[in-house]
DNA sequence: TTGTATGCGTTATCAA
DNA sequence: TTGATAACGCATACAA
């Protein structure tokens, strides 16, 4: 019953704290609290003493009466459109590799594009005290987000170009990127194209529109491009999308895809009917998925490295940093990588 | 300077703490928290009186004095193998969903197999508090592992058949997906084939393996099974694993890889020697990736599901079942998905 | 029904 | 170099 025991037995409903440690090592708590945060300051006796201690009972600091005190926050926040999508685990991985680094863990919620699952979302990391909020903005201006800015809340946005807002933003420059497809395929001769997207209220897909349509209308040719608007970016969708896409233009020779999993639906719709890759037409996707490169054929596509936008955007959340304002967006140079999927228009 | 101001405008550095809404309101920091958590307890004219102040002034209470009062924690920690893996991501969707319900946030830590990873995550998680840990572990009898039981930290086992200790696990019968890839090949006639399966050091590859090869030993055929490991279980090391296969046993009829994506590369690997699936070879591959369904042929594969296990493992570890002592543990049943890539022997 | 007072485990200030 | 002490913000026991 006495809390001065100095045995390893504890009852189980009682955790080790700091005073325990103190009482074992016959110091006081504040010199085990030294210890820990100002081990330069004690004696190297007491620190070995004290050490000894702390390891043999394992003792864990609480890390709530520290972040109390502290009157901040050890973990990060992040907030990402869908967890179970590998480009949101990569960005996970790529932020939390450098959080780890600082001993800081990753809080991680999926808002699946709710705007309602954000707002509730970023209530709770700030209520949890994180030191930063790494988000995916589906409402980037809604009251909750401005409320977080306004008390303080360190936010980065992730992927998202349009940020006239005075909050930085980390991401890849999809407008590039969408650009370098179009191309690729204008230096292959394609002139009548397809290109398969998302719906325009995400910002990545709006940007991957403006690059492509953009390079084909500055390519003084006179090619022509006709969009295709899905409701999500899967594989199913592709695959339906490939009647519109026949069926709008019967003579196109190649289709570009706003992300590979609807690049793969595509790839095999053409191949249900016949249509062969990339000697009848030719097929870009986006992202460059796991998968990409052990396809047949192996998918030419652009790729974007989730991973170094969640590790530069945790640096810059992390970095000393304090009150940045300097809102020079991070933006990521996007690369083509070409593999079979497209060939040149025969003359 | 003064910390009773009642204006919506404060300094910058300074955030709301619960006495500033009393005082703002005119009652007691008590009453204030009674509000929050014991509503029914405080008369209606001053609850909506505190409400409103609250709202107004957009108060975000701190959960680190929470958590320490409370002597608990009020997040849900999770260490994954690898979170860019999106069997991973959908476990953790799963266990967001359950915890989020409950007011608690998961953090997420990614092992990446990694023993000494694990080790310090958990350190870290523990020291956060955290209401439980799921985790599937890389050394499920670790010192750290056996100090995190020992303080009373809650446990739960993700993906870990073999729990023959006294900690709860939730996870997918591999053994008896394995059979059903088994059952099923063996209904088509396949006497000869292959098995690509990833390293045993990995729990579900050694179920993987104990299954399939049991189901074929019981069949009572002159069958014949060839496991071939190979390090990764990546696409590229299923392109690699193609030539081992052909070259241990020309005559396979059947191969039954370990998860998707190495069938995704057998799949490629076979077809550029111009074997044809399931014409030639049947292929069966594990996990029901998203790609599964859509590629050429669609791909027969085991299911399991991901999302559940992390709502059942979040639930366990979330639910009263304080101090649990019954460790029978959870196992979901897998489906074969049948598709296009299995065909019978010809006669 | 509301207010006063105390302590959760830690860190920082200051005295010894 | 070390120790006593005072916060940090909140929830509870108890008094009013």
């Amino acid at each position: 019953m006495e809390p001065s025991q100095t045995t390893s037995t504890r009852e189980p409903g009682k955790r080790l704290n700091s005073r325990a440690i103190a009482a074992a090592a016959g110091v006081s708590q504040a010199t085990v609290s030294n210890v820990l945060n100002h081990p330069d300051v004690v004696a190297p006796a007491t620190y070995q003493k004290v050490m000894a201690v702390m390891e043999s009972l394992d003792f864990v600091p609480n890390r709530s009466a520290r972040d109390l005190r502290a009157g901040g926050g050890s973990a990060l926040g992040l907030i990402v459109l869908d967890i179970s999508n590998p480009f949101w685990g990569e960005l996970v991985r790529g932020a939390e590799e450098i959080a780890a680094a600082k001993g800081q863990p990753v809080i991680v919620c999926s808002s699946e594009q709710s705007a309602k699952k954000e707002e509730q979302f970023l209530r709770l990391l700030e209520s949890h005290q994180v030191s930063a909020v790494l988000i995916a903005p589906v409402a980037p201006d809604s009251p909750a987000l401005r409320g977080a800015r306004r008390r303080g809340t360190k936010l980065v946005f992730l992927d998202h170009a349009e940020t006239a807002d005075e909050v930085i933003s980390v991401g890849a420059d999809d407008v590039q990127g969408a650009r370098l497809a179009a191309e690729h395929l204008l230096a292959n001769g394609h002139r009548q194209v397809a290109f398969v997207n998302g719906p325009h209220s995400i910002s990545a897909c709006r940007d991957r529109a403006r690059g492509f349509l953009q390079a084909y209308a500055q390519s003084g040719t006179d090619a022509h491009v006709t969009e295709i608007n899905v409701p999500a970016m899967t594989g199913r969708d592709g695959l339906a999308a490939v009647e519109a896409v026949l069926e709008v233009n019967p003579s196109v020779s190649a289709v570009f895809c706003a992300n590979d999993m609807l690049a793969l639906g595509v790839l095999r719709g053409l191949s249900r009917r016949g249509v062969r890759v990339p000697e009848h037409v030719s097929l870009v996707g986006y992202d460059d998925s796991e998968f990409a490169e052990v396809l047949s054929p192996a998918l030419t596509t652009v790729r974007i490295d989730p991973f170094e936008i969640g590790r530069e955007a945790a640096r810059i959340a992390l970095e000393a940093s304090l009150t940045e304002t300097s809102p020079a967006p991070v933006i990521l140079e996007p690369r083509l990588m070409v593999r079979e999927s497209v060939a040149p228009i025969g003359p």
